[in-house]
RNA sequence: GUGCCCAUAGCUCAGCUGGAUAGAGCAACGGAUUUCUAAUCCGUAGGUCGAAGGUUCGAGUCCUUCUGGGCAUGCCA
């Protein structure tokens, strides 16, 4: 199917070839959503752009190819404005044929990739034995929707969580675990007591040379094979694994693959081998390193593959990662969805890669912080800093007071389903609709709370489709023609068409919060139609129209808020 | 020192490749409901887009400088 801007640009472009104007190479006419509804559906600045570059009147070059162009049947004569913008209104004729084409669409309109591609997603990774906080919700509801998106597009993605699972911490857990390990405090809450374990065993290690050096024993013997040291590690790995799956179950989230850097691990030495083979890998300081002599950017800042201790680090591990990936999974493209501290060293990595010859296309997509109230990075140390799964279950529990106050007469299972709906949607909606980019300070209010630009908002337009619905006796049986008459009609199935420009537009740049501004503004139009259009107590066509306009919607949010991993549910 | 990111309404934030009179939500105030679910809708009020220059027919958006924050800058990940 095809776009309404699509047809636009198609009729606009034979317009200008009609017209004679000189088109120069390369310029493609563009066109965008109309700023303001009273400027119509759509508009296009090409005109002002190809004068400026023929060096023309602006409003005259717009006259000239609007009257070349032929518009009957698209759209109403389009409109010359300001200093030479081209309006367009698209007839109701074509509106309604296009809802309609959009409502019979098994993707609603949204395109698929022209040409599908293989995608690693690599996100949330957290470290085993430490509580996920509110820093991870970032990279985990970032990536989880971009894996959604893809997909949806018809894209084949493989999402992998390599998870922290391999490094000197173990020294002192393992300690820890020998001496200090509470069994039945480890079977209750497996992480908080690896944690109050990890930090006595600091505690003393920083105040006894002779504990940090057991520790520092332990971590030699994990790392040589030892057995009980490596049955414990791989107790605390799967321990940590239970939970973590447990909360990611809880949110929707799903991966792939958990293949964390231990899994790599056999694999970081004959990368070094290989490096100083090729030449790549230079001594310095005792150190391997990769410089990039040739890369401004990069030239005093290499890449340490091996330390001057003979051990590897993250650039070693995230580079066997990369062979992995591209052998065993085909890779042509892989996501990092890793905050922006991480920058240089993905820069790094990146260039390393096209040095040994590797044509994978990786990007970074950076996101900001998440600030404690003292405006600093949130750290697992810091007082302050606010469990994920404490801020999950606050968000459901204040959800839960109003899910009962409303409905008091749906079973606990019922207001439960709902409240977890309710509250792990917001808090990942206060996510998703913010720019990927900016640091936010944490705060409860604005994470859980459910009116305006929120969840609920979203969740509450549908709740109203379905709601229609429920109170329909019989069968609904769709008409294969509406028609489009009140303003909020119209305005509903143009916003209605905007689903299948908006999503592809999320990859361009990564932006979820692309989607959820979309969504948000369906609602809003949703909740202006259904003030001003009943639809029960309307007849005939009408009816009939409004009824598959309320189903459209409902099928967009439920789909739109998929893609944001928010699920919805037919009351609330 | 060098590099990257950020600064928009009282608060929290949108504003994609430069486009028309800069938009939402929250908070404040005033209205709408014996409802197709008011977790809603309509309205009022709120701005020299951090500062100063520059490019352009046109700058919140691009360039330069400055101020104020965040982050990164060789052996933790």
């Amino acid at each position: 199917m095809t776009l309404l801007p699509q047809l636009l640009r198609k009729q606009l472009t034979l317009a200008l070839e009609e017209a004679d104007a000189e088109i120069p190479e390369g310029f493609q006419v563009a066109i965008s959503l109309a700023t303001d509804a009273r400027f119509g559906d759509y508009q296009s600045n090409s005109a002002m752009i190809l004068a400026k570059r023929l060096k023309q009147n602006p409003r005259e070059l717009a006259q000239a190819v609007v009257d070349a162009g032929e518009w009957d049947g698209l759209c109403e004569t389009p409109e010359i404005a300001g200093p030479g913008f081209i309006n367009f209104k698209v007839t109701t004729e074509i509106l309604q044929k296009h809802t309609l084409s959009v409502f019979i669409d098994g993707h609603l309109g949204v395109p698929q990739a022209a040409t599908p591609h293989t995608v690693i997603i690599d996100f949330s990774a957290p470290n085993v034995a430490k509580p996920m906080h509110i820093g991870h919700i970032r990279s985990t509801f970032i990536g989880d929707c971009l894996n959604r998106v893809a997909r949806y597009l018809g894209h084949k993605v493989i999402t992998d969580n390599h998870i922290g699972d391999w490094g000197t911490q173990f020294g002192m857990i393992i300690y820890g675990w020998k001496k200090y390990l509470n069994k039945e405090a480890l079977a209750e809450d497996a992480i908080r007591e690896l944690v109050r374990v990890y930090r006595q065993v600091n505690a003393e290690a920083k105040a006894d040379e002779a504990v940090m050096q057991e520790c520092r024993d332990e971590l030699v013997k994990l790392q040589q094979g030892d057995a009980e040291n490596h049955a414990i590690w791989q107790e605390t790995v799967d321990l940590s694994l239970d939970q973590l799956r447990s909360i990611y179950d809880w949110l929707d989230i799903s991966f792939d693959h958990y293949l964390g850097e231990s899994f790599y691990n056999d694999r970081l030495g004959p990368v070094v081998d290989e490096l100083i083979e090729k030449g790549l890998g230079e001594e310095s300081d005792g150190a391997i390193c990769i410089f990039f002599r040739d890369i401004p950017a990069l030239a005093e800042k290499p890449a340490i593959v091996r330390k001057r201790d003979g051990g590897f680090n993250y650039a070693t591990s995230d580079l066997a990662t990369i062979d992995y990936r591209i052998s065993e999974w085909n890779a042509d493209k892989i996501w990092y969805v890793v905050g922006a501290p991480q920058q240089l060293h993905f820069q790094q990595i990146f260039a390393a890669t096209t040095l040994r010859g590797n044509d994978v296309n990786m990007t970074h997509i950076t996101h900001g912080s998440i600030l404690g109230s003292n405006r600093k990075i949130m750290k697992t140390r810091d007082g302050d800093n606010v469990q994920l799964l404490d801020v999950l279950k606050e968000a459901v529990e204040r959800a839960k007071v109003l899910v009962v106050e409303k409905n008091p007469t749906l079973s606990d299972n019922e207001q439960k389903d709902i409240s977890e709906a309710i509250g792990l949607g917001a808090v990942k909606y206060a996510e998703l609709s913010q720019h990927r980019m900016t640091d936010y300070i944490f705060s409860w209010d604005k994470m859980l709370s459910f009116q305006g630009n929120t969840a609920p908002y979203l969740m509450n337009a549908y709740v109203r489709t379905r709601a229609i619905f429920r109170k329909l006796d019989g069968n609904v049986t769709f008409p294969d023609t509406i028609t489009l008459e009140a303003a909020g009609e119209r305005n509903l199935a143009i916003k209605l068409a905007q689903f299948g420009e908006t999503v592809p537009d999320i990859l361009n740049d990564f932006r979820p919060n692309l989607l959820a501004n979309y969504l948000f503004e369906l609602a809003q139009t949703f909740h202006g139609f259904y003030e001003e259009c009943p639809v029960l107590k309307s007849e005939g066509n009408t009816r009939a129209s409004r009824l598959l306009l309320c189903e459209l919607t409902s099928k967009v949010l439920k789909q739109g808020l998929d893609l944001l991993g928010i699920r919805v549910t037919d009351r609330m």
